[in-house]
DNA sequence: TCCCAGGCAGGGC
DNA sequence: GCCCTGCATGGG
């Protein structure tokens, strides 16, 4: 599979998607945890809860009542465990960084990896999701539509790394590039699989897959 | 009514 | 190490 092909097509068929749809660092940092197994679009309502309340930044998260997060952020599903989740990253951005996003971001791009992935509810997805759109460092995030993309060409046997590593080593090393094609497969996914999200040969459109074969 | 959505953690084996 | 389950709301 070639994946700058893959890119250039997605590209042309979808256009740029301008992810991650968040206005601060710190919103990707947040819509990454409530994102999880759940759609944007219940997100987007959680953003819109949490800015209403002017709870979206460390501080006021940190510092907020736990019922009061619990229901602003209740349409994405699993409300208590990320509302926690979401605290206890509030107050570890508060406690070792002064309560600065920035600060906490600003280092070595594998320890910063490490350091999320110490967090509570920070996966490998969602730590990648952080390094890169967050961060705007290189890291190829591998989420069910990736896996589900790479099942179509034979990968679908491969690990979380042995994927991410897979990707990183054949698309050049630009950010844009990186976050331009995880969002495209993304679109490529929900467009062509809404229905059967397991099919494998639908999770491609059959013109795109013959192009790319 | 049933199935699923841009995962993760904790338990059993 | 891998596999299973709980977590929970909202939309198709």
């Amino acid at each position: 599979m070639d994946l700058v092909r893959v890119y250039e097509m997605l590209l042309k068929d979808f256009g740029r998607q301008f992810w991650w749809p968040a206005e601060t660092q710190f919103e990707v940092m947040v819509g990454a945890i409530l994102t999880q197994q759940t759609t944007w679009a219940s997100v987007e309502g959680a953003v819109r809860n949490l800015k209403r309340e002017k709870l979206l930044n460390p501080h006021s998260l940190a510092d907020s009542s736990v019922k009061l997060v619990e229901t602003m952020i209740r349409p994405t599903g699993f409300y208590k465990q990320k509302a926690k989740r979401i605290m206890k990253l509030s107050k570890y951005i508060v406690d070792g960084y002064g309560g600065s996003v920035n600060r906490f971001l600003k280092r070595p791009k594998l320890e910063l990896r490490r350091k999320l992935l110490s967090l509570e509810g920070v996966g490998f997805e969602t730590a990648d999701v952080i390094v890169l759109y967050a961060a705007d460092m290189l890291m190829f995030p591998i989420d069910a539509y990736t896996r589900r993309f790479c099942s179509r060409f034979g990968l679908g046997d491969m690990d979380y790394e042995a994927l991410r590593t897979y990707f990183e080593e054949n698309l050049p090393r630009e950010v844009q590039v990186y976050k331009e094609l995880h969002a495209l497969i993304d679109k490529l996914g929900k467009t062509y699989c809404k229905k059967t999200p397991d099919c494998v040969s639908c999770s491609l459109s059959r013109e795109c897959a013959r192009k790319i074969d």
